[in-house]
DNA sequence: TAATAAATAAAAATCATTTTCATTTGTTGA
DNA sequence: TCAACAAATGAAAATGATTTTTATTTATTA
Protein backbone atom coordinates (compact mmCIF):
# COMPACT_ATOMS: atom_id res chain seq x y z
CA UNK A 1 0.00 0.00 0.00
CA UNK A 2 3.41 2.09 0.14
CA UNK A 3 6.06 3.16 -2.49
CA UNK A 4 8.60 2.26 -0.08
CA UNK A 5 9.58 -1.07 -0.35
CA UNK A 6 13.81 0.05 0.50
CA UNK A 7 16.06 -1.05 3.35
CA UNK A 8 14.30 1.56 4.85
CA UNK A 9 10.62 0.52 4.89
CA UNK A 10 11.32 -2.80 5.07
CA UNK A 11 13.62 -2.22 8.32
CA UNK A 12 10.99 0.13 10.28
CA UNK A 13 8.44 -2.31 9.76
CA UNK A 14 10.54 -4.97 10.70
CA UNK A 15 11.03 -2.79 14.41
CA UNK A 16 7.22 -2.45 14.74
CA UNK A 17 6.80 -6.04 14.33
CA UNK A 18 9.96 -6.71 16.97
CA UNK A 19 7.67 -4.33 19.13
CA UNK A 20 4.42 -6.10 18.48
CA UNK A 21 3.02 -3.42 17.12
CA UNK A 22 1.16 -3.47 13.71
CA UNK A 23 2.92 -1.87 10.50
CA UNK A 24 0.64 0.86 9.76
CA UNK A 25 1.42 3.35 6.95
CA UNK A 26 0.96 6.39 10.06
CA UNK A 27 3.29 4.28 11.63
CA UNK A 28 5.88 4.45 9.05
CA UNK A 29 5.40 7.95 8.31
CA UNK A 30 6.15 8.52 11.80
CA UNK A 31 9.14 7.26 11.71
CA UNK A 32 10.28 8.44 8.68
CA UNK A 33 9.42 11.71 9.14
CA UNK A 34 11.38 11.25 12.73
CA UNK A 35 14.13 9.90 10.79
CA UNK A 36 14.55 12.76 8.11
CA UNK A 37 14.55 15.30 10.96
CA UNK A 38 17.76 16.50 12.04
CA UNK A 39 16.29 18.02 15.30
CA UNK A 40 13.92 16.70 18.01
CA UNK A 41 10.25 17.52 17.16
CA UNK A 42 7.31 18.32 18.53
CA UNK A 43 4.43 16.27 18.49
CA UNK A 44 2.16 19.22 16.95
CA UNK A 45 5.07 19.24 14.46
CA UNK A 46 5.00 16.15 13.22
CA UNK A 47 1.24 15.93 12.88
CA UNK A 48 1.33 19.08 10.97
CA UNK A 49 3.82 17.00 8.62
CA UNK A 50 1.59 13.95 8.85
CA UNK A 51 -1.07 16.02 7.62
CA UNK A 52 0.69 16.87 4.56
CA UNK A 53 0.86 12.70 3.53
CA UNK A 54 -2.90 12.00 5.23
CA UNK A 55 -6.24 13.02 4.23
CA UNK A 56 -7.09 12.07 7.77
CA UNK A 57 -4.83 11.97 10.76
CA UNK A 58 -5.82 13.34 14.42
CA UNK A 59 -3.13 14.33 16.82
CA UNK A 60 -4.23 11.84 19.50
CA UNK A 61 -2.58 9.18 16.94
CA UNK A 62 0.40 11.09 16.90
CA UNK A 63 0.95 11.74 20.24
CA UNK A 64 -0.04 7.54 20.76
CA UNK A 65 2.53 6.61 18.65
CA UNK A 66 5.28 8.60 19.38
CA UNK A 67 5.02 7.16 23.17
CA UNK A 68 4.68 3.84 21.98
CA UNK A 69 8.28 4.15 20.23
CA UNK A 70 9.79 5.67 22.81
CA UNK A 71 8.46 3.81 25.32
CA UNK A 72 9.30 0.76 22.95
CA UNK A 73 13.18 2.28 22.94
CA UNK A 74 13.17 3.22 19.22
CA UNK A 75 13.10 6.78 19.79
CA UNK A 76 14.40 9.42 22.07
CA UNK A 77 12.18 11.52 24.60
CA UNK A 78 13.94 14.96 25.09
CA UNK A 79 13.46 16.15 28.18
CA UNK A 80 13.02 19.87 27.37
CA UNK A 81 13.47 22.86 30.32
CA UNK A 82 9.90 24.31 28.86
CA UNK A 83 8.88 21.02 29.77
CA UNK A 84 7.16 19.96 26.20
CA UNK A 85 7.13 17.12 24.54
CA UNK A 86 10.44 16.60 22.31
CA UNK A 87 11.21 13.53 20.20
CA UNK A 88 14.26 12.75 18.00
CA UNK A 89 15.43 9.49 16.29
CA UNK A 90 18.89 8.35 17.01
CA UNK A 91 20.91 6.08 14.96
CA UNK A 92 23.09 5.07 17.47
CA UNK A 93 22.11 1.80 19.35
CA UNK A 94 24.99 2.15 21.82
CA UNK A 95 23.90 3.23 25.69
CA UNK A 96 24.66 7.11 25.59
CA UNK A 97 23.17 10.59 26.10
CA UNK A 98 22.62 13.76 24.20
CA UNK A 99 23.49 17.07 24.21
CA UNK A 100 20.79 19.07 23.05
CA UNK A 101 20.86 22.77 21.74
CA UNK A 102 17.41 24.58 23.67
CA UNK A 103 17.96 26.99 20.77
CA UNK A 104 18.14 25.51 16.97
CA UNK A 105 17.31 21.70 18.34
CA UNK A 106 20.14 19.98 17.61
CA UNK A 107 20.86 16.58 18.88
CA UNK A 108 24.75 15.72 19.70
CA UNK A 109 25.44 11.81 20.77
CA UNK A 110 27.32 11.69 24.09
CA UNK A 111 29.52 8.64 23.81
CA UNK A 112 30.18 8.33 27.15
CA UNK A 113 28.07 7.99 30.54
CA UNK A 114 29.10 8.63 34.07
CA UNK A 115 26.29 7.04 35.61
CA UNK A 116 26.38 3.47 34.55
CA UNK A 117 29.06 3.25 36.46
CA UNK A 118 27.32 5.27 39.19
CA UNK A 119 24.42 2.82 39.34
CA UNK A 120 26.13 0.11 40.86
CA UNK A 121 28.07 2.37 43.52
CA UNK A 122 24.43 3.86 44.43
CA UNK A 123 22.50 0.75 44.19
CA UNK A 124 25.08 0.14 47.53
CA UNK A 125 24.53 3.28 49.06
CA UNK A 126 20.57 4.26 48.72
CA UNK A 127 20.22 0.05 48.52
CA UNK A 128 17.40 0.58 46.75
CA UNK A 129 16.90 -0.34 42.87
CA UNK A 130 17.67 2.20 39.89
CA UNK A 131 14.69 2.32 37.57
CA UNK A 132 16.09 5.09 34.95
CA UNK A 133 18.21 7.57 34.81
CA UNK A 134 18.20 10.89 33.12
CA UNK A 135 21.64 12.27 31.99
CA UNK A 136 21.18 15.87 29.46
CA UNK A 137 23.53 18.36 28.53
CA UNK A 138 21.53 21.54 27.69
CA UNK A 139 23.00 24.05 26.26
CA UNK A 140 23.85 26.28 22.87
CA UNK A 141 25.84 24.32 19.90
CA UNK A 142 28.29 25.36 18.22
CA UNK A 143 26.45 27.53 15.59
CA UNK A 144 23.92 28.62 18.15
CA UNK A 145 26.67 30.23 20.56
CA UNK A 146 28.51 31.83 17.61
CA UNK A 147 25.07 33.53 16.12
CA UNK A 148 23.15 33.88 19.19
CA UNK A 149 20.33 33.50 17.66
CA UNK A 150 18.55 30.57 17.45
CA UNK A 151 14.91 29.36 15.44
CA UNK A 152 13.97 27.84 18.22
CA UNK A 153 12.26 29.00 21.49
CA UNK A 154 14.34 28.58 24.97
CA UNK B 1 4.63 40.03 61.69
CA UNK B 2 5.12 36.34 62.56
CA UNK B 3 6.22 34.11 65.65
CA UNK B 4 9.60 32.92 64.10
CA UNK B 5 12.11 34.78 65.85
CA UNK B 6 14.73 31.96 65.68
CA UNK B 7 17.36 30.78 62.90
CA UNK B 8 15.55 29.56 60.65
CA UNK B 9 13.31 32.68 60.29
CA UNK B 10 16.04 35.15 60.00
CA UNK B 11 17.75 32.85 57.78
CA UNK B 12 15.11 32.51 55.23
CA UNK B 13 14.62 36.25 55.34
CA UNK B 14 18.42 36.78 54.57
CA UNK B 15 18.07 33.93 51.44
CA UNK B 16 14.77 36.44 50.12
CA UNK B 17 16.72 39.05 50.40
CA UNK B 18 20.14 37.98 49.02
CA UNK B 19 17.59 37.34 45.93
CA UNK B 20 16.21 41.07 46.05
CA UNK B 21 13.10 39.18 47.13
CA UNK B 22 10.59 41.09 49.29
CA UNK B 23 10.21 38.77 52.57
CA UNK B 24 6.84 38.29 53.01
CA UNK B 25 5.08 35.81 55.49
CA UNK B 26 3.55 33.63 52.63
CA UNK B 27 7.55 32.96 51.47
CA UNK B 28 8.87 32.20 54.39
CA UNK B 29 5.98 29.92 54.92
CA UNK B 30 6.37 28.22 51.92
CA UNK B 31 10.21 27.71 52.82
CA UNK B 32 8.87 26.86 55.94
CA UNK B 33 6.87 23.93 54.55
CA UNK B 34 9.56 23.27 52.26
CA UNK B 35 11.83 22.88 54.86
CA UNK B 36 9.84 20.33 56.88
CA UNK B 37 8.58 18.11 53.93
CA UNK B 38 10.98 15.17 54.05
CA UNK B 39 10.08 14.37 50.20
CA UNK B 40 9.09 16.14 47.10
CA UNK B 41 6.30 18.11 46.39
CA UNK B 42 3.82 19.22 44.42
CA UNK B 43 2.48 22.92 44.54
CA UNK B 44 -0.92 22.15 45.02
CA UNK B 45 0.56 20.01 47.71
CA UNK B 46 2.40 23.03 49.33
CA UNK B 47 -1.10 25.09 48.66
CA UNK B 48 -3.00 22.67 51.03
CA UNK B 49 -0.75 23.45 53.87
CA UNK B 50 -0.96 27.24 52.75
CA UNK B 51 -4.63 27.10 53.38
CA UNK B 52 -3.91 25.98 56.76
CA UNK B 53 -1.81 29.18 57.76
CA UNK B 54 -3.35 31.50 55.64
CA UNK B 55 -7.38 32.60 54.97
CA UNK B 56 -6.57 33.87 51.82
CA UNK B 57 -4.03 32.00 49.82
CA UNK B 58 -4.19 31.46 45.90
CA UNK B 59 -2.48 28.66 43.90
CA UNK B 60 -0.94 30.90 41.31
CA UNK B 61 1.30 32.88 44.49
CA UNK B 62 2.27 29.63 45.13
CA UNK B 63 3.42 28.26 41.73
CA UNK B 64 5.00 32.28 41.12
CA UNK B 65 7.23 31.98 44.87
CA UNK B 66 8.00 28.03 44.02
CA UNK B 67 9.52 29.32 39.95
CA UNK B 68 11.14 31.84 41.75
CA UNK B 69 12.79 30.26 44.68
CA UNK B 70 14.23 27.38 41.92
CA UNK B 71 15.51 30.65 39.46
CA UNK B 72 17.29 31.98 42.67
CA UNK B 73 18.73 28.04 43.62
CA UNK B 74 17.13 28.15 47.03
CA UNK B 75 15.02 25.12 46.01
CA UNK B 76 15.16 21.88 43.41
CA UNK B 77 13.15 21.18 40.87
CA UNK B 78 12.48 17.63 40.42
CA UNK B 79 11.99 15.92 37.10
CA UNK B 80 9.34 13.66 37.26
CA UNK B 81 8.24 11.14 34.70
CA UNK B 82 5.01 12.13 34.49
CA UNK B 83 5.82 15.36 33.70
CA UNK B 84 4.73 17.05 36.71
CA UNK B 85 6.32 19.86 38.59
CA UNK B 86 7.31 18.89 42.25
CA UNK B 87 10.20 20.82 44.34
CA UNK B 88 12.13 20.00 46.94
CA UNK B 89 14.25 21.53 49.56
CA UNK B 90 17.88 20.33 49.84
CA UNK B 91 20.03 21.35 52.88
CA UNK B 92 22.94 20.10 50.55
CA UNK B 93 24.97 23.36 49.62
CA UNK B 94 27.75 21.33 47.34
CA UNK B 95 27.39 20.53 43.49
CA UNK B 96 25.76 17.48 43.89
CA UNK B 97 22.55 15.59 42.17
CA UNK B 98 19.60 13.35 43.64
CA UNK B 99 18.22 9.34 43.53
CA UNK B 100 14.32 10.19 43.98
CA UNK B 101 11.89 7.29 44.58
CA UNK B 102 9.07 8.06 42.01
CA UNK B 103 7.44 5.46 44.66
CA UNK B 104 7.10 7.28 48.13
CA UNK B 105 9.43 10.36 46.41
CA UNK B 106 12.68 9.94 48.97
CA UNK B 107 14.84 12.32 47.93
CA UNK B 108 19.17 11.14 48.28
CA UNK B 109 21.45 13.02 47.88
CA UNK B 110 24.17 11.73 45.27
CA UNK B 111 28.08 13.21 46.70
CA UNK B 112 28.87 12.60 42.39
CA UNK B 113 28.69 14.38 39.73
CA UNK B 114 30.09 12.37 36.44
CA UNK B 115 29.09 15.51 34.51
CA UNK B 116 31.36 17.97 36.00
CA UNK B 117 34.24 16.60 34.73
CA UNK B 118 32.51 16.07 31.09
CA UNK B 119 31.52 19.79 30.80
CA UNK B 120 34.87 20.50 29.83
CA UNK B 121 35.36 17.69 27.33
CA UNK B 122 31.96 18.46 26.06
CA UNK B 123 32.63 22.06 25.38
CA UNK B 124 35.03 20.92 23.48
CA UNK B 125 33.60 18.02 21.14
CA UNK B 126 30.54 20.00 20.64
CA UNK B 127 32.10 23.28 20.66
CA UNK B 128 29.11 25.35 22.12
CA UNK B 129 28.22 26.09 25.49
CA UNK B 130 27.04 24.16 28.07
CA UNK B 131 23.76 25.51 29.82
CA UNK B 132 22.77 23.27 31.92
CA UNK B 133 22.68 19.21 32.94
CA UNK B 134 20.36 17.33 34.43
CA UNK B 135 21.37 14.00 36.21
CA UNK B 136 18.52 12.13 38.18
CA UNK B 137 18.36 8.90 39.09
CA UNK B 138 14.85 7.80 39.35
CA UNK B 139 14.18 4.40 40.87
CA UNK B 140 12.84 2.41 44.11
CA UNK B 141 14.16 3.34 47.57
CA UNK B 142 15.20 0.67 50.05
CA UNK B 143 12.18 0.96 51.74
CA UNK B 144 9.97 0.66 48.47
CA UNK B 145 12.16 -1.95 46.96
CA UNK B 146 11.17 -4.29 49.88
CA UNK B 147 7.29 -3.15 50.80
CA UNK B 148 7.02 -2.58 46.80
CA UNK B 149 3.97 -0.19 47.77
CA UNK B 150 4.29 3.28 47.76
CA UNK B 151 2.19 6.19 48.86
CA UNK B 152 2.79 7.99 45.65
CA UNK B 153 1.89 7.80 41.87
CA UNK B 154 4.84 6.28 39.52
C1' DT C 1 -11.60 -14.35 3.16
C1' DA C 2 -13.74 -14.21 7.75
C1' DA C 3 -12.72 -13.43 12.60
C1' DT C 4 -10.40 -10.82 15.85
C1' DA C 5 -7.65 -7.65 18.08
C1' DA C 6 -5.48 -3.43 17.41
C1' DA C 7 -5.42 1.19 15.54
C1' DT C 8 -7.67 5.34 14.35
C1' DA C 9 -10.65 9.84 13.94
C1' DA C 10 -13.19 13.12 15.95
C1' DA C 11 -14.76 15.48 19.55
C1' DA C 12 -14.73 16.45 24.09
C1' DA C 13 -12.59 16.41 28.49
C1' DT C 14 -8.85 17.14 31.58
C1' DC C 15 -6.19 19.65 34.36
C1' DA C 16 -1.77 21.55 35.49
C1' DT C 17 -0.03 25.90 34.75
C1' DT C 18 -0.18 30.81 33.39
C1' DT C 19 -2.13 35.30 32.54
C1' DT C 20 -4.60 39.38 33.67
C1' DC C 21 -5.72 43.08 36.41
C1' DA C 22 -7.36 45.37 40.40
C1' DT C 23 -5.88 45.59 45.15
C1' DT C 24 -2.66 45.08 48.91
C1' DT C 25 1.81 44.95 51.00
C1' DG C 26 6.87 45.54 51.81
C1' DT C 27 10.63 48.63 51.21
C1' DT C 28 13.04 52.83 50.96
C1' DG C 29 14.56 57.19 52.13
C1' DA C 30 12.78 61.90 53.31
C1' DT D 1 7.36 57.84 61.09
C1' DC D 2 5.33 57.93 56.79
C1' DA D 3 4.49 58.81 51.85
C1' DA D 4 5.74 56.97 47.35
C1' DC D 5 6.74 53.30 44.62
C1' DA D 6 7.66 48.85 43.11
C1' DA D 7 6.64 44.30 44.01
C1' DA D 8 3.46 40.78 45.52
C1' DT D 9 -1.01 38.91 45.76
C1' DG D 10 -6.04 37.05 44.98
C1' DA D 11 -9.52 35.87 42.11
C1' DA D 12 -11.14 34.59 38.03
C1' DA D 13 -10.45 33.38 33.62
C1' DA D 14 -7.62 31.68 29.97
C1' DT D 15 -4.40 28.54 28.06
C1' DG D 16 -2.98 24.75 25.73
C1' DA D 17 -0.69 20.51 25.77
C1' DT D 18 -2.09 15.97 26.49
C1' DT D 19 -5.55 12.32 27.28
C1' DT D 20 -9.91 9.97 27.17
C1' DT D 21 -13.88 8.15 24.98
C1' DT D 22 -16.39 5.74 21.59
C1' DA D 23 -17.72 4.36 17.19
C1' DT D 24 -15.47 2.99 13.02
C1' DT D 25 -11.74 1.18 10.29
C1' DT D 26 -7.74 -1.65 9.43
C1' DA D 27 -3.96 -5.15 9.84
C1' DT D 28 -3.13 -9.80 10.93
C1' DT D 29 -3.56 -14.62 10.57
C1' DA D 30 -5.42 -18.91 9.92
ZN1 LIG E 1 22.01 25.27 18.30
ZN1 LIG F 1 22.03 9.73 20.30
ZN1 LIG G 1 20.45 17.22 47.56
ZN1 LIG H 1 10.65 4.98 48.17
Amino acid sequence: MHILKGDMGDSFALTLKELSLKVTPKRLAILNILDEEPVYVSPEEIWEKMKERFARIGLPTVYRNLEELSMGGVITKVIHPNRQLYYYFCRNRRHHHHFICVSCRKVEDLDMCGIKGMEKSIEKTVRGKVLSHLVQINGLCNRCTEIKTGKGTI
